[in-house]
DNA sequence: CCCGTATGTAAAGCACACTTTACGTATCCT
DNA sequence: AGGATACGTAAAGTGTGCTTTACATACGGG
């Protein structure tokens, strides 16, 4: 599953760790998704998808 | 978070075991996803809209 | 009555999503 | 040089997503 979470948190200027409190997830965690170490849950997608104002299939692409 | 899988499942005539079938997962996960037991990663809630044919955000609804 | 199908649920086990704490490196500013 | 900020990563712990096996109930068709 790829994303454009580090691209969009860019556009925003944002650090990590600006990005992971507005989520209410750990900076960590963020830096897990950008890297792809692995997915959110469903409920962090949706999160990341309302704060960016963008649909959950604009920001996470399934692999295949 | 809130789904209509069980409302699209029967719209389709399928059983619970058809469904964990083409989605590849166990029939005791498509019955713990209807009865709300646990939210789809997100691979797997990719699987569903792609089956079908639907946007994430038109199946699952976060609760708030 | 029996058999097959559909559904709900439980227990044990494995892998992953996420946390906290902590340490390392790089860069930038004074 | 020293301090602040940003990022990458590791280890240990908790909870959840999903599996397999198994059992129970209900229904419909012979």
């Amino acid at each position: 599953m790829n994303n454009r979470i580090q691209e969009l948190r860019q556009e925003h200027d944002w650090s990590q760790k600006d990005l992971a409190r507005r989520l209410g997830v750990s900076r960590q965690t963020v830096n897990a998704l950008e890297r792809g170490r692995y997915d959110p849950s469903l409920p962090l997608a949706f999160s990341i998808s309302k704060l960016f104002a963008l649909a959950i299939e604009d920001i996470f692409q399934p692999e295949s």
